[in-house]
DNA sequence: CTGTGTGCAAAGGCTTTGCACTCAA
DNA sequence: TTGAGTGCAAAGCCTTTGCACACAG
């Protein structure tokens, strides 16, 4: 599956410990490849690829395993413009994006910052938007200067 | 190319014949396929894949032509979710786009409709959100609603 | 011991590339 | 006539699936 899903209800795991608990709650086995894979992702600053995520790993477990880890809510991903998908923990801070189509360049910013855009677009079109899963594309200021100087 | 590029910048195209005048100017040559591909993207009535755009055309020549053809300002694509990308003529009226994650149905909107949600974006971040090129994601009313049910 | 999770190999969906032929200008 | 544009075939990138084996419970 993994298609056109919703996102499933995010689980507060601050440290791999309590991530492996919400894992036996869930009567889940805590794998070598599992605790592997959250282990890099709990270590990692920024979303990985599953390739950058997988460190050996046979490359389709590594995706079977982020999507039922993403079941579980311990982990998010994200698609910043074309290219690989990004996997992150779901619990670490900042989750949403705005992302220059010209340059590439991500920005991720706390959910709050973005309450008023949503209450905006939730008021006229009755849509919940959400930033977590695909960004907000455009232009980042360098590139939308550029583009008016160079038009 | 076509990687992590800025949009070039759209031409008022409102008929065939325009169209066709465009790309003449351009010094590019009006072949059948190039005529078949935008009497079909200006005959439709919403965005279409590659492959319906086509109609027998060969799939590759397609690809390279509708890159081609938004070089030239006459065609726009939009990434709407998974799966292919969606092509449309640019100058068709509303060109931004809202999609809903769980069921996947898509609004689409004026772009001034967007321009205050823009401009909050704009005075925050500096970026010039645009979504024409990838949507405002999130959930539909219905969606919402549901979702508010079964949470 | 059981069946969940694994690696390996292969396929699948979308898109791009290489190459020789064709046809618009 | 000539090189931009074409079809065909193959590859490429990201992701999924099928299957037999392995290991957590």
């Amino acid at each position: 599956m993994s298609r056109a899903h919703s996102q499933a209800p995010l689980v507060e795991a601050p440290d791999l410990e309590t991530a492996y608990e919400v894992l036996r709650e869930r009567g889940m086995r805590l794998s070598t490849a599992r605790r592997l894979l959250l282990e890099t992702l709990y270590a990692a600053t920024g979303p990985l690829t599953a390739e950058q995520v997988a460190g050996g790993l046979d490359i389709a477990s590594v995706y079977r395993n982020l999507e039922t880890l993403e079941e579980a809510g311990l982990v998010r991903h994200v698609h910043l413009g074309h290219g690989p998908a990004l996997y992150a923990r779901s619990s670490a801070g900042a989750r949403e994006y705005l992302r220059c189509d010209a340059c590439g360049a991500v920005v991720t910013v706390e959910p709050e910052r973005l309450d008023d855009v949503r209450a905006l677009i939730r008021e006229r079109f009755g849509h919940e938007a959400r930033f977590t899963h695909f960004p907000i594309a455009g232009l980042c200021p360098d590139c939308r200067e550029a583009e008016h100087a160079h038009p």
